[in-house]
DNA sequence: ACACCATGGCTTTTT
DNA sequence: GCCATGGTGT
């Protein structure tokens, strides 16, 4: 059958469209305009799915209809003449917003799918990408190759339509942020393209002048944002009614697909170019002319439509594609009655003749495309019927559209208008024959079909390997040969690269083996870092396998290891750390110890005894505070020791066990040691400046006064030292190595010099002297007319939406607060995209109110947070279990089994269990063992009962998963205590990928997990904006930075009842790390009022930004510039 | 064993 | 202002 479709439209939950448009009024304008299969529009959104699922039920070939109930008494709404069946068909359409090949693209896309699971399917995943809650038609930072991908992997009836391809802000094409194929948009994917949406502003002649789209089927829809609008366009199809039967017309292998119902281009938004608050409208030729350059305004011109046509045009006008389609040109009626009687489309004249109009005669299309002329003879509206003739002839005229405004149509000039009017029914036949275009008989199929151009060439893509000039600093870093080797790096000076080159250097020139290097960094993510660019530099990954590239505590592991053997050792992480501390304060105090102090303070003294290699017996009186340290000292050592037992016999080190044990041993066993030392000819430390005392020790132990050791760092970034950290350990290495060469970097090529000389004023006077001379600021030669911006704002959740707003701005606009995507980005830089931008502050709680601000926006977000992937249940429960079936368990990890024996131990039992252990000096293993041998009468009925059962399940998992490896014991551990559900939980999922490469090593596995669950932190390539803790963005840089909450009391923070004044230099080196992380652009933003602990404070800038100001006015003066170098932002 | 209230403490955080 | 902890009471 023939009908028309209209898949492109949105409801009533996207942002600029109209309250009413609801599923019942979709179905009665659908019926007014003579339309039979709609779009859903929108099904990602939660209210909107809701209503679909609610409202619509399967009709036939994996279309939808509204449910019969509704449709009743919709129908009631509808003239008869009008009414016809409606079929809905699930479509959506994504913003799509990202960066590739180093530009930012913003694309909008269809996405359609056969039935409502797979559109669960999607939901779910985009869910985890971005935000589909805030807006029908989401913004996701979302390569459209990857939307495209996952489309494809969710129904293999789904398919991708790249919507109005010719827009010039948000499309394929379009002439500020698109492509000039579709093939360097979609890459290996693109044969799964097959239609392309022409948009309201072109029509099928100005896309044949393209040949590299003359395989795509072009397809036309209204993208209606109110119900009147729907089928503006509109596509013809002689199919049968059904999901299947459309996409394969659209595919081209059938001949159903007709062709497209258009508007005439000039009259939609984007056909010239021009500037709208100019008045300035101009021909593509004539904006050649003027160079694209508004003569009112001397910006840039918005170019049009028509203009990116001619620019990837290949053919001449009027030229006619072979494979080309039935296509006919249409005014909307409410246009047509709108000119004819002189007033607004909107006006109720025009609503009343409308509704008059499809009473009598029938549907919108029926009364534009189809009735016989006889009939339109017999009008009653002479000046209508001429319009709807003059429009079947093409013969119209047009005000065109241009940078957002709709074109105007003019039907009739003055002395048509009063002829006409004058004589009522002039139709003779004028030998007016129906004019070729209106036969809908006309079909041409698309017999060409080109094969699909999937040889996109990739190597374009493929970056150009760099050719690095080296500065004096770096030169003279790379030319030291022998010896201690000191590099003092600022921000943004090429540390990195300085230590990578030199590294690259030795290998290449055969000065030092690869395995005899060791580069020990303080962060996995570090260390990967370092081994990927060496992987780049060094020609492949054969060489790079040898060095030794890692974090301190991984290589004192590794080193263990070495000593203890492989598998006796495990991994204390914090819980169960938590745990052993519990049990060693229960002990203690079933002794009659009493304590006033919590586990974590007992666990946060230790573990700085540790960092200064202290052990139990020796004296602590220099972790204490003072004033405590008589009374407390007695108790801590008690507790330590405990503490320190408990974990021996379980054969657990926690985390500062990793590199005080190892110092011990180096210490003790001069023969390894010297082993180590002549093996280790090379050694290289990361991030020096974060060091604390067992970590110095440990790189003076491995290297002698004379190594090769190079240490980079930068004191004026020490941010560390609230967990031990210690800058003096970069003026102490120059004692201990008294020949070391020291090389400082001071060209700073990441920032430019407003942000590095306002970031200058943070810490000068305050630097760090490594030796007399040193301190030198770090300086850039990246001049710029950006401001530094200072701004304020009355409240946090204001500051939080004024930084929302200037992104939005940077970015050009994302379509959300420009009405449909009509008054964006004058002043937008173009070139920014979401992962260039990133907003860091003091606290957590900062991050969230700006996240949820951001997010209710609709601006995709990245909230990096360092929750412990292991914690989670189903992940804490598997390690619990697999360190007991590997002989490694805790106590604590039998707290885990409740759900997964059908016998699970009770908590008297546990305690009574651990109790006769502990008091046997026996672990778990070997506590399970002695109680398989001869049961003991320590314990009464039920709990010889209990533990008989906990036995006979270790027993019996560990004899049925012997000889399995560690992906098979975790499938047969889900299956055998009935968890087959587990399968499907992606946290078992990873746990189980993660495992994969481990074969039989539980030990390794665990421990690995252990030291490494950086998991989900920060995803540097994730098309988001980066919200970050000044802490955590150490390291990173970014185009844009604003730092949020510049307060007195946030910055520097005080604590509430902090009274050491100690931190306050530690407080300036973070907000210097923080400002420096910025490359072009810094906004520095702060709030008039905030809540703190629930108190409504008076804020004031921070003391820190006040030097900056001051600097800035001085310098102001200083040079007389007029420039404002400084400026208040006006937030609202 | 659980429900209830009161109190206190609030940051940054790799491994 | 909110959450977690701990103590008391049923």
């Amino acid at each position: 059958m023939e009908f028309v479709a209209d898949f492109h439209i949105h409801s009533k939950y996207s942002r600029a469209t109209a309250k009413n448009l609801d599923l019942e009024n979709l179905y009665i304008n659908a019926q007014l305009k003579g339309i039979t299969v709609l779009g859903t529009g929108d099904f990602t959104h939660p209210g909107w799915w809701r209503q679909i699922r609610q409202k619509l039920v399967r009709a036939e070939g994996g279309l939808f209809k509204l449910n019969e109930s509704i449709a009743r008494q919709c129908d009631q709404n509808v003239p008869p003449p009008c009414r016809r069946d409606v079929r809905f068909m699930l479509v959506t359409e994504i913003s799509n917003i990202y960066k590739k090949a180093d530009k930012t693209r913003k694309n909008h896309n269809l996405v359609f799918l056969p039935d409502l699971d797979s559109a669960q399917t999607l939901i779910n995943r985009l869910d985890k990408i971005g935000n589909i809650r805030s807006d029908g038609r989401p913004i996701l930072g979302l390569d459209a190759r990857n939307l495209l991908e996952i489309v494809l992997e969710t129904s293999d009836e789904g398919y991708l339509i790249p919507a109005h391809i010719w827009t010039p802000w948000f499309s394929l094409l379009g002439s500020k942020s698109g492509f000039d194929c579709i093939e360097e948009c979609f890459e290996d994917l693109s044969h799964h393209i097959f239609a392309l949406e022409t948009g309201l502003s072109s029509d099928p002649p100005m896309n044949w002048r393209v040949s590299s789209l003359d395989r795509f089927a072009l397809v036309s829809n209204s993208d209606a944002h109110s119900p009147a609008k729907l089928g503006r366009e509109a596509n013809l199809f002689d199919t049968n009614l059904s999901y299947g039967a459309i996409k394969k017309a659209l595919e081209g292998g059938e001949e159903g697909f007709l062709g497209t119902i258009e508007f005439f281009p000039e009259e939609g938004k984007y056909h010239l170019d021009g500037h709208r608050k100019c008045g300035f409208r101009s021909m593509p030729a004539h904006t050649n002319e003027l160079d694209k350059i508004c003569p009112v305004c001397a910006k840039p011109l918005t170019l049009g439509v028509l203009y990116r046509v001619e620019q990837l045009a290949d053919r001449p006008e009027n030229y006619r594609c072979e494979s080309a389609r039935f296509h006919q040109n249409l005014i909307p009626l409410e246009d047509i009655l709108s000119e004819v009687y002189q007033v607004g489309p909107k006006t109720k004249t025009v609503t009343q003749a409308y509704q008059r109009l499809i009473q009598r005669y029938g549907s919108e299309f029926y009364i534009l495309r189809d009735i016989p002329l006889e009939d339109l003879k017999k009008f009653n509206y002479p000046l209508v019927a001429e319009a709807i003739l003059k429009m079947r002839k093409n013969d119209v005229h047009f005000d065109a559209g241009y940078d957002g405004e709709f074109g105007k149509v003019r039907l009739f000039n003055a002395d048509e208008r009063d002829r006409l009017q004058g004589q009522c029914c002039l139709f003779e036949t004028t030998g007016e024959k129906k004019t070729a275009q209106v036969k809908k008989t006309q079909k041409i199929a698309s017999k060409f079909i080109p094969k699909p151009t999937s040889q996109f060439p990739q190597s374009a893509k493929k970056p150009v390997k760099k050719i690095f000039i080296f500065n004096s600093g770096q030169q003279a870093a790379l030319d030291h040969c022998q010896g201690p080797l000191i590099i003092i790096a600022g921000p943004g000076t090429g540390k990195t690269r300085t230590i990578t080159s030199r590294i690259t250097a030795l290998i290449k020139t055969g000065k030092v083996k690869a395995d005899r290097i060791l580069a020990i960094t303080f962060t996995n993510q570090a260390a990967n870092e370092m081994r990927n660019r060496l992987t780049d530099m060094l020609d492949g990954s054969t060489v790079t396998a040898q060095l030794h590239i890692g974090t301190f505590h991984g290589i004192c592991l590794g080193l263990l290891k070495q000593v203890h053997g492989a598998d006796s050792l495990s991994i204390a992480d914090e819980t169960l750390k938590k745990s052993i501390m519990a049990d060693a304060l229960y002990q203690l105090k079933s002794k009659g110890h009493r304590f006033d102090f919590s586990d974590d303070f007992f666990l946060q003294i230790i573990s700085k005894a540790k960092q200064q290699l202290l052990g139990p017996t020796d004296d602590l009186g220099s972790v204490l505070e003072t004033g405590q340290q008589d009374a407390v000292s007695q108790t801590v050592a008690k507790v330590y020791q405990t503490y320190q037992d408990l974990l021996n016999l379980q054969n657990l080190v926690d985390f500062e066990d990793l590199i005080y044990q190892t110092v011990c041993l180096l210490k003790k066993d001069s023969a390894w040691r010297r082993k180590l030392q002549e093996r280790f000819s090379c050694i290289f430390a990361d991030e020096f400046q974060d060091i604390n005392y067992s970590q110095y020790q440990f790189i003076r132990l491995l290297a002698p006064e004379k190594a090769n050791l190079c240490v980079i760092g930068d004191p004026d970034q020490a941010i560390y030292g609230f967990r031990g950290s210690d800058v003096r350990y970069f003026t102490k290495i120059i004692d201990d190595y008294p020949e070391s060469r020291i090389v400082f970097l001071s060209q700073n090529y990441r920032s430019t010099k407003t942000i590095l000389n306002s970031s200058f004023q943070v810490i000068k006077g305050r630097q760090i002297q490594i030796r007399q001379g040193s301190g030198a600021r770090t300086y850039s030669n990246r001049s710029t007319d950006q401001c530094l911006t200072i701004a304020d704002a009355p409240s946090a959740r204001s500051e939080a939406v004024a930084i929302g707003c200037s992104i939005e701005k940077l970015i050009g606009g994302t379509g959300f607060h420009a009405v449909d995507f009509g008054k964006v980005g004058d002043s937008g830089e173009g070139s920014l995209s979401f992962m260039d931008i990133a907003i860091l502050f003091r606290t957590m709680e900062q991050g969230r109110l700006i996240r949820d601000v951001l997010e209710s926006a609709g601006l995709p977000c990245q909230l990096a947070s360092r929750q412990d992937w292991r914690s989670r249940p189903t992940v804490a429960k598997f390690i619990a279990l697999l360190r007991i079936i590997a002989g490694q368990g805790a106590f604590w990890d039998l707290t885990h089994l409740q759900d997964l024996t059908s016998a699970p131990i009770g908590k008297n039992t546990l305690l009574a269990f651990k109790n006769w252990s502990y008091e046997k000096k026996l672990n778990l293993a070997a506590a399970l063992q002695t109680l398989t041998k001869n049961p003991v009468p320590e314990f009464n009925k039920v709990q010889r009962f209990e533990l008989e059962a906990l036995i006979c399940f270790v027993n019996s998992i560990k004899q049925k998963t012997a000889g399995f490896n560690l992906s098979q014991t975790l499938s047969h551990l889900a299956d055998m205590t009935g968890h087959q559900s587990w399968f499907k939980n992606e946290n078992f999922q990873e746990l189980a990928q993660r495992a994969g490469s481990y074969e039989d090593n539980i030990l390794g596995f665990l421990n690995d997990l252990a030291l490494k669950k950086d998991t989900d932190f920060y995803h540097p390539g994730a098309q988001k904006i980066a919200l970050l803790t000044m802490h955590a963005a150490k390291g990173l840089e970014f185009e844009v930075v604003y730092i949020a909450g510049c307060e007195q009391g946030l910055i520097p923070f005080k604590h509430h009842r902090d009274n050491g004044a100690g931190s306050i230099d530690e407080e300036r080196r973070l907000f210097y790390v923080a400002m420096t992380r910025a490359k072009e652009q810094l906004f520095l933003t702060w709030s008039r009022k905030r809540v703190i602990y629930g108190k409504i404070l008076d804020g004031e800038l921070s003391p820190f930004v006040k030097k900056i100001e001051k600097d800035l006015i001085q310098h102001m003066n200083q040079t007389g510039q007029k420039k404002r170098r400084c400026e208040q932002l006006s937030l609202f």
